[in-house]
DNA sequence: GTGAAAGCGCTAACAT
DNA sequence: ATGTTAGCGCTTTCAC
């Protein structure tokens, strides 16, 4: 059987309130019986259980953690800053992935609660409002992550993805490209929302115009994007540069392009957005802007640990700025290619 | 206040038993009663505490995942693995990074227990078998993932690493290559030690002789890949071949290469281990071997539960075959380095 | 400064 | 087929 309260208390003479007192340290108890106590629970090897102090009504110091996919090592990057802040404020991740599925999400939101856990990171597209609301209305401190739903009332830490939209054109246009195209993923998202709609705003605001044919939706995963890559590239009037609204679908079109014979990035230019490791991995590396995964890891758990304890009672929205990570795959454009 | 069995008791006009049975579908109630019992759960939209049952002795359905580090690919890919088998059985993981700090593993692990995990899932270097044999004796289930710990009795889910070391130095040999280095890690995983050994023997069994300035240890992260690989790449008798044991290290051997001016695999054909996703991202494609991620999360997961369940009383050893990959990383070797 | 006792939400005998 | 009750391990008044 496992050591119980009761087992210490018994066998260091005391009772159990005695032996609760030690271990919260809270109340008045004598160093003497204080070192005994501490001794005996040594002696024994207890440990209390977080169960039945949870039970009546203590914190679980458990925080679920709901993402598309920790293989993304834009997730996993991010998965591992929350955590690292996490456990200096002394809370464990249950790990949820959901793909995007809302029905996955629903489930694992729902399972959530009945695990008590003292709170609930999200970073998927969570649009499934209802049961989010329905945990809202219940108290249970919630915080989205690198995403935003601007119709609710939430905490939220995201990178300001407009702002990133704009650099990224506005350093394309800045090497003198004029046919740009965006490789975009399927909207789901207010940040591939952002970014398309301050890239075009970019281009207009230096006399360039955003033709449809210069936009490519394609769903997050590689192969999209080396599909989507291939078409922009093979098309007739092939664009000089191209963003790619992440990482993933950046090395897509190194990808498409390699196939095709085309160079990066003296034939085309490309942006990723997120910098994951993968950006210094890929050759060229790759020119890309970076979101502060630490700091928004870092931000979202201080976010919902202050609500989870109580200290802070306003949601509030963090919107970090993104950083124009400049590397290798970007250059001016060439004479030849220049009308 | 959060709904609880009793609100739905009084509610339904039945006891809390009657309830009881009707969420675990245990001993009989006539079908009215049933009815009228989920109708009343879904008008409120109760959902029973795990916490409460947990304390009478059932299981918590969650199960702690030790790992170095998610952001590493090759453990988020293998954690994406384990938790979707685990959603499959009703499990939730609890994600635990250490980064092989021995401290960190211990606290984790009394903290899982205090936690009252069902089953603990290990894929670190866990060399504090202390507290690990006290988890044993508690007959808590833990089971280890992608390494083994030879003098435990233990479940253990990896894959065959001597085999895999055998394959890449076979495979090396066959395309001429006669000077071989090897990158390995830094020994504390028996992984990386069935893999040199192996290694070592496959080239003993082809009449060469790997040399200790062929053997390069590093720790983990790419960064010191790559400082081992320029070591090993501008020293007078430049090997031909290199074998980099994990797919990380092989990005450094990349790296190092193009710094220096070498192509890859025209001057230096280089093999990795794992495959992971990085290994189809860079460029050229590496050679590398395969483990069957999917394979060993789904299995570790597999093992832990039927221990969980009660199953099984015997523990025991998976060791899955590697595959060797062959992309575009390694070539025979040109006649000019032939001697 | 310390102990007794109620209660957290649920399960599992034991009754009926 | 359903209800009563005794815990599970702990925290927290409330007494002393």
């Amino acid at each position: 059987m496992k050591t119980t309260i009761y087992d210490v208390a018994k066998k260091a003479g005391v009772s159990i309130s005695t032996v609760s007192r030690v271990i919260n340290n809270t109340g008045r108890i004598s160093a003497k019986t204080k070192k005994k106590v501490l001794d005996v629970i040594e002696q024994l090897g207890y440990q209390p259980s977080v169960v039945a102090s949870a039970l009546t009504g203590k914190r679980t110091r458990t925080i679920g953690l709901i993402i598309p996919d920790v293989a993304n090592p834009f997730f996993a990057e991010l998965a591992r800053r929350v955590e690292d802040r996490g456990r200096e404020l002394g809370f464990n991740l249950l790990m949820c992935n959901t793909d995007n599925n809302p029905d996955t999400e629903d489930m694992y939101l729902s399972l959530l609660r009945q695990k008590s856990v003292d709170g609930i990171i999200i970073g998927t597209n969570a649009r499934n409002h209802r049961v989010l609301r329905e945990l809202l209305e219940e108290n249970l401190p919630v915080a989205l992550i690198a995403q935003d739903i601007p119709e609710l009332m939430i905490d939220v830490v995201a990178v300001d993805d407009y702002l990133g939209g704009y650099q990224a054109a506005q350093h394309l246009v800045s090497l003198g490209h004029k046919r740009i195209a965006i490789l975009v993923g399927n909207m789901n998202r207010t940040s591939d929302k952002y970014r398309l709609e301050a890239f075009r705003q970019a281009l207009e605001d230096n006399g360039l115009e955003l033709t449809e044919d210069l936009v490519i939706r394609t769903d997050y995963s590689r192969e999209d994007g080396k599909r989507a890559a291939r078409e922009l590239l093979t098309s007739p009037k092939r664009p000089t540069a191209i963003f790619a609204c992440f990482d993933f679908l950046a090395i897509g079109v190194y990808q498409a392009a390699k196939e095709l014979g085309l160079r990066i990035p003296d034939d085309v230019s490309v942006v990723g957005f997120d910098n994951t490791i993968l950006a210094s991995i890929v050759d060229p590396p790759l020119t890309t802007i970076a979101q502060p995964i630490d700091e928004m890891g870092r931000q979202v758990m201080d976010l919902l640990v202050r609500e989870i304890e109580g200290d802070k009672k306003t949601k509030q929205r963090v919107i970090l700025p993104p950083e124009l990570i400049i590397r290798q795959s970007t250059k001016p454009i060439s004479q030849a290619d220049g009308r």
